[in-house]
DNA sequence: TATTGTTATACTCTATAACTATA
DNA sequence: TATAGTTATAGAGTATAACAATA
């Protein structure tokens, strides 16, 4: 049987974790916050910069309700860095995507996202492989 | 010199990463969800459950103004979780604290969280003891 | 009938600025 | 005068329910 969630080493990790996720939300707030962008508006415009999305979908991949998502993009549309687009296969569905603007700023957004370099400098190349490994076992992504 | 962000590993690790985050927060609302608490009540409390603390130390804590602590206090107390208390030390300030049903609440709320026990479960004592020292070493608490 | 997107509504969280009561 | 907490205000995100257009 796998040990208790009290046991010290594994309530150290939790706490771990528990700081990186705040570092890491700490982190990307701030570089949306440098954008003029919220939360939500960077991880909709970080979506959509792979490729356009009806709304149902988007509010799949959010976990959010579709009537928030309407909210969003028109204030995402409203700055130029997305727009709507009829799908020609179904007249029912409009597909959000960004435009030339919002993929740069979607780009910016990124590249200004220093916690990949920051934290993660700190380890050697064989301790991020090492990580990587840890990490995807715990995320059940093993083959 | 460290190694750019842009290269595979790094990335795949900051990936990984950004999906135990969200993994994270999924898992850390719904157990508030649970319990009828949003992820803020919910910190907030997880937070007094340790010890009282005044509304302004509160804010620092959340890293937010100190006027949204009092809109979060005032909800919680009004469930009767939380309570404020006059600081006998000095008269301008109120103290936070939970009630007996506050810390059971959040004694439940932690025991809930089984982000602890699920995802780390897949993971060896070494494995765990591996990982912890990876997460140490990047947030920079290394002795 | 079912589905897509939207609107209407209400609540929470958030920051800013002004206010009060203490210090 | 400075500080602690609050109030007032406005904007954004969220869920629910009802609606129009289309399938």
């Amino acid at each position: 049987m796998a040990p208790r969630s009290t046991d010290p080493l594994t309530l150290e990790v939790v706490e771990l974790i528990a700081a990186v996720v705040a570092r890491y939300h700490e982190e990307y707030e701030d570089a949306a916050a440098e954008h003029h962008l919220t939360g939500a508006q960077a991880r909709l415009l970080g979506l959509l910069s792979l490729e356009p999305l009806p709304m149902r979908r988007i509010a799949q991949r959010l976990k959010c309700e579709p009537s928030n998502v309407t909210g969003i993009v028109d204030r995402l549309e409203a700055r130029g860095l997305v727009e709507r687009r009829p799908d020609p296969a179904d007249r029912r569905v409009k597909l959000a995507a960004t435009t030339a603007e919002g993929r740069a700023t979607a780009r910016r957004l990124r590249d200004s996202l220093d916690f990949a370099r920051e934290p993660l400098a700190a380890l050697s190349a064989e301790q991020r492989t090492l990580l990587r490994d840890l990490l995807r076992r715990m995320l059940g992504l093993e083959a």
